[in-house]
RNA sequence: GGCGCUAUCGUCUAACGGUUAGGACAGAGCCCUCUCAAGGCUUAAAUACGAGUUCGAUUCUCGUUAGCGCUACCA
């Protein structure tokens, strides 16, 4: 049974990296027919917040991907205690009285060569352990990393290939500390190993310390699971993304509120250290899961294209009218009416419906809709300059003969497309004009400006009594 | 410093020894056109560097350089 997890810690918001190693597991378990866990790692409780809770599953939610199962890696702390028991009493971990240290860093450095275990604590015998522990003098339990038997740690990464290091360029690295709780290490693999995770997928920062679970793994006697490990995503500038130096750029809530729809959002993630090889971009979720597999995982770090203006990666936004343009009109309209009342109008679903056709291939997010369909939802237009009546080699004089005209023209005909393109082209004709220097003053007049949906469409959608209204005044700005 | 990973257009990527090194976004230009879009066409743009293996290297090996990661009683 495959069994793949999602672990990620609240210490920060949901960032664009998570997001994407969320999907890739989902990716793989639906792709496989297995199982999706989400498990919130929070065992450092002094790091742990609320609110990065929240956008952990704000986040997740919108992604809209769903999970199979959910647990809370605090409320697991006595298995994670009792595995740790467990590698110590088979004599795989030890304990460590020796102080915390801040300049351990320092200390290694110095030396120039890695920290691998502080000098006396591995030795000690196990009479003067028990004795101090009993004590109550505090210690970390560190495990025991195989010494000097010319051991190679290994595993094969199902992204990275075979790997390997020496044991004995791994530390002794801690599993509880002295306060008794697990460390990442020991609550990760004790977790994995209980609810049988049958695929670790995670972030390529992960790689290394990989050897140490593998460590962990066999010291608890299950099998050791599969792992992929995924590259990273990073800034423009090279660097890992950080919300400190990057701002909220690396917040999945950034593109959501941008007006993304989720799935753009996850078409463009699994573009971004992933491909299907064959030039597909624009693809539907069935299509993802159908497709995915590690074989298209890429192992170099992949770079979110964002600058400090604009936190939107081009590409992105180009998928997103993509998906957009393939909505129907039944869903995009949906999809439209909140962020229509949150830019303060009132639209009746019936008219958005008709509105949505006009903007479908004009607007990149769904915010949008609020300046480019605008003039649609508001009563009255706001001021505009009454230059911008003024046709293409034309003056003022033109401009108002040409809106009188077409108040005239417009009063009686049928407002539909087809009659009222051919009664104002008829109009132009009769009036020596081009058709562009008799359309653009009836846009500006009806829109309130030159760039707009198509004139006779807009028209009537907008209606007669509202055309004729805007018109009038537009023939009152030029007086 | 040690250990590990990585290296193709500005960005995302394809080419798993033989291609005029392909596609997409962004850029430029043209076409279409009632404006804006959408769409179509064209264009510019890359194999980090140096050795080796080979008839032939983007592809394999080694080195250099650069970037990233790990090196905590963070995750």
């Amino acid at each position: 049974m495959l069994r793949v997890r999602f672990a990620p810690s609240p210490t920060g918001y949901l960032h664009i990296g998570s997001a994407r190693t969320f999907i890739f597991n989902w990716l793989y378990a639906r792709h496989n027919g297995g199982t999706m866990i989400l498990r919130i790692d929070d065992t450092d409780v002094e790091r742990n917040t609320q609110a990065s809770l929240d956008s952990i599953f704000d986040g997740l939610n919108w992604l809209d991907l769903g999970w199979d199962e959910f647990y809370r890696q605090s409320e697991r702390l006595d298995l994670h205690r009792k595995l740790a028991q467990a590698i110590f009493d088979k004599g795989s971990a030890y304990r460590d009285f020796t102080p915390a240290q801040a300049d351990t860093e320092d200390k290694s450095r110095e030396e120039g060569r890695t920290w691998l275990f502080n000098p006396g604590m591995r030795e000690l015998s196990k009479e003067e352990s028990d004795r101090r522990a009993g004590a109550g003098e505090p210690f970390v339990l560190r495990f025991r990393v195989p010494r000097g038997e010319d051991r190679t740690v290994k595993f094969k990464d199902l992204v990275y290939g075979e790997q390997s290091k020496e044991a004995d360029d791994i530390e002794d690295f801690a599993l509880l500390r002295s306060n008794g709780m697990p460390t990442y290490h020991m609550a990760s693999c004790a977790d994995d190993a209980d609810l049988k995770i049958s695929h670790i997928i995670r972030g390529q920062d992960h790689l290394t310390n990989t050897f140490k679970h593998v460590l962990i793994f066999a010291a608890l006697g299950g099998e050791v699971p599969e792992f992929a490990h995924l590259p990273l995503l990073i800034a423009p500038d090279g660097a890992k993304l950080s919300k400190r130096k990057h701002g909220p750029v690396v917040s999945v809530t950034t593109y959501r509120d941008a007006g993304f729809l989720p799935h753009t959002y996850i078409n463009f993630l699994c573009l971004l250290g992933w491909s299907p090889k064959d030039d597909r971009e624009l693809m539907t979720r069935q299509e993802l899961i159908d497709v995915f597999s590690f074989a298209g995982v890429n192992r170099s770090n992949a770079v979110v294209n964002f600058t400090e203006e604009d936190p939107i990666d081009p590409k992105a936004l180009w998928l997103n009218g993509q998906h957009i343009m393939g909505l129907s009109v039944e869903e995009l309209s949906k999809q439209l009416q909140p962020w229509v009342r949150a830019a303060g109008f009132d639209v009746e679903p019936a008219r958005l419906l008709q509105i949505a056709p006009l903007i479908r291939e004009r607007i990149k997010t769904l915010r949008d809709v609020a300046t480019v369909a605008d003039f649609l939802f508001a009563k009255q237009l706001p001021p505009y300059p009454a230059e911008e009546l003024i046709p293409q080699k034309g003056d003022a004089v033109m401009a108002l003969k040409v809106l009188q005209r077409a108040r005239q023209v417009l009063e009686p005909v049928e407002f539909r497309h087809d009659s009222l393109d051919a009664a104002l082209r008829a109009e132009a004709a009769t009036l020596g004009v081009k058709a562009g220097q008799m359309f653009q003053p009836i846009r500006v007049a009806v829109c309130g400006r030159k760039n707009a949906p198509p004139l006779f469409e807009t028209l009537e959608v907008l209606g007669r009594e509202a055309c004729l209204e805007r018109i009038d005044q537009a023939i009152q700005k030029l007086q």
